[in-house]
DNA sequence: TCGTCGTTTTGTTGAATGACAATATGATGG
DNA sequence: CCATCATATTGTCATTCAACAAAACGACGA
């Protein structure tokens, strides 16, 4: 039994020595709206759905989705407060992902 | 006239406050894939494009695209030795890229 | 000059993604 | 309880992407 499992990982978060948390970061990171996106907030500013909508100019729809791949990739966090949802930057998980990447970087450079 | 005009910029390469270079990088760590031939490379490592398909288990030509790919990304640089192409990781452009992210990390957080 | 070997490019196909409009959910005020 | 506002979800369409096979390059060596 010279053959390596495959151990059943989900699809898009193969085994890559990155944890699956850094994976989804790029993945989240790797889209130029949501760049767009991020680059809206401001020194922990905090901002609602709508305004983000609002002043990337896409729809408030796709503003809810996208916003929803940058959490999933601990780029933001959200709070609900009354009807409206505020985001803002997540230090920690940004943090914690360049702390990695910059961890792989030591060792494959 | 308060229509801030959108400036004709390159689809893919929106001002987001971040240079070209560092969107070319997170689009290309962001795939899956990509990130899995990333993690093929261990500290300075070379390795041909037939390598890196039979390591990956893709196709030798989709290695080749993707390598491509990366190194639009400045994540590897390749290096032509008779008939083979040797690729390695790129240490300069991956320092540059996780540089300029964390500074912007500073702006947001 | 031919073949051959490794790589790149091209053409194609199925799957994933990004966007919108329309609808559903959830909270608040009357 | 109903109307309304902000957000989330769903359905749909167009575009992009990942992968392959096949063909075109490019660099040797015979």
């Amino acid at each position: 039994m010279d053959e390596p499992e495959p151990a059943a990982v989900a699809p898009g978060t193969a085994p890559t020595g990155l944890g699956p948390d850094t994976q989804e970061f790029l993945k989240a990171l790797g889209s130029p709206t949501r760049q767009r996106i991020m680059m809206l907030f401001p020194q922990g500013a905090e901002m609602s759905v709508g305004e983000v909508a609002e002043r990337t100019g896409i729809s408030q729809a796709t503003a809810s989705q996208q916003l929803t791949l940058l959490r999933r990739g601990r780029i933001v966090t959200s709070r609900r407060e009354g009807k409206t949802v505020y985001y803002r930057a997540d230090r920690d998980g940004a943090v914690a992902a360049l702390t990695e990447l910059q961890s792989y970087l030591m060792t494959c450079c």
